[in-house]
DNA sequence: TATGAATGAGGCTTCATTCAT
DNA sequence: GATGAATGAAGCCTCATTCAT
């Protein structure tokens, strides 16, 4: 993070982990330049504002993260390959960056509240993957919202204690425990 | 003299849905004082700053509902049944009361990381009751941790939904689904 | 200072000693009504007003000190033994209530400020002494004003540094020495 | 970019002549930006805290006064000569920046208070001498202590005299009677 | 482009004073 | 007379943003 970077990423990517930590509102500028061993000035060359810095952030993982979702579900047939599927890639993308899927999916910044219903949303792709599922029979039928909850709920709660240390073992070595544990909760 | 209680518990209820609406960080006494109906220095005669009512908001009600869930829990003898009462407590404590419920369980404020292992807290009164069962063999072994992750955000995640409005029934007349789900989830 | 005394002569005496140990500014309506024993509100039945209060606590003993001063000189009839006896006057009274001579003649708070000319004061008492001292060759010719402040200094500086502790033992056992010197500066 | 030494320069010595003037409690950070003519939030740039700011103006002047005391007397061989030198010196910063002078020998702020043993002193450096003094017998014996609080008043009171217009001469045309008054007093 | 000093609105808190009891 | 809760102005300080260099 010293120098090799050009500073625009070098300030996106101190911004999130400052983020993360302490919340946006908590991250100051100054935080963040110091971090990134730039001047607070220099921020402003690349971002409007810290707001607009922070939604940047936001929307362009988050849109991409949905997206790749669900082009991993459309190469699926089935239900149960594409929730396997899904499952298996919110695993690896928290392995991978845990801080970004933290800031996405985890964290409770205002940022989830200006995402619009047009936009590309991890939870949408999913919803449609379940509600098409109790269509075809192939899970049983209920509240497709509600299943979606439970479905969310179950990864992204693991996560969290993965996060505070309570869960020990990397998210993708649970993966099969959570596709099966998923599926009981789906297939009723 | 005057009696300053109603004005405490005025602070209190306000202060807890703004925080919950907009954040800690984000709600200024300002906010508050204004909401409440009283003047910004009163909230000083109450408490001692705005991070102790936050605290105080926090703990108090964080503890008590930890309690309740293991005074039932003991009360019930099977695993099945703990499971279960804990479920419908977490239901209706939600229906009853979803501002306080938001606080203590869905909002990411820093309270979180103040509780210390010694006070009583809900998700360690669920996962006494999960490692008991595993050990007894009601239910499948596994990582407690995980288990108990898995359950907590199969309720929190549908409580999520049902503030966001993309559930829209009372959660208590989800309970049954919600305790069938888990003990799927448990059952192996 | 617990019930016994009147309420307005517990406040009198326990604000005199929070000014001159903390000064008016720095102590609080709260600091003298808890150290007193009383309501915030209690004050406000005997004296309009903080400033009031130090104001008064001021002036009343400030020109009784003067009179009783000048009361002394009077009875004399030698410049030496007007100066004497004022002198063992000031160390007796500092001896007797270090913290009202403190408040009166040591502490910068503004209430020098507000004496007026017509206000009996220790140190035209003093200023009077000399010059007339001066008139009547009885001491060395000079600036009166001079002379005033250097007597003025003498004494105050000593009583300075015993209530820091670098002078230990009490000003009346030092009069001598003090009244010595004084001479020693007048007589030239 | 801008060089911040100026403003800093500006900064302080706005602040201490309001805090000579007023006191520092009653000297309000948005009196000095006012008088200083820059925003209220450049005073942090260069203090951490108004407490800070008047601390830093206190000792960083205190210590090089006494510094520049103790070089005279050092330079001279006896205590006459030393006195002189030193009382002359008293004078000359008195002439030369009342206000400086005022506000560490004379002011009643709380800084004395955090002066530790180990700064240079003035009021030490004058002990020194007067106890060497006594030790060579070139001066009368006594306690030093009191002596050296009556030749600190005896110079202080008159410049508070200066101060308040009742002296009407400069403080270095009156060295030579300063220097024959203390002399006079430490001779016997 | 980068720097970091300067701005100034606004946040949290204190506290003299008032007032209902 | 006394109590202490309530008021609200004002103080200190923070921080997003601007701007001279």
């Amino acid at each position: 993070m010293r120098d090799g970077a050009p500073t625009k990423a070098k300030i996106a990517r101190t911004a999130l982990g400052l983020f993360v930590k302490q919340g946006v509102t908590e991250t100051t500028i100054k935080d963040i330049a110091r971090a990134a061993g730039v001047a607070e000035g220099a921020l402003y060359r690349h971002y409007p504002s810290k707001e607009a810095l922070a939604w940047d952030l936001f929307s362009t993982s988050f849109a991409a993260f949905a997206r790749e979702l669900d082009d991993l579900q459309r190469q699926r047939a089935t239900t149960r390959a594409k929730l396997e599927a899904m499952i298996r890639q919110f695993c690896a993308f928290f392995d991978r960056d845990r801080t970004l899927f933290t800031y996405l999916l985890l964290a409770q910044h205002g940022q989830l509240a200006r995402v619009t219903p047009e936009m590309p949303n991890p939870t949408e792709v999913l919803r449609s993957v379940i509600a098409r599922g109790m269509a075809r029979k192939e899970i049983s039928k209920g509240d497709p919202d509600v299943a979606t909850a439970m479905v969310m709920g179950l990864v992204l709660q693991v996560a969290v204690g993965r996060l505070y240390g309570r869960v020990t073992r990397d998210l993708s070595s649970l993966a099969d425990s959570l596709v099966a544990a998923a599926w009981r909760v789906l297939k009723g």
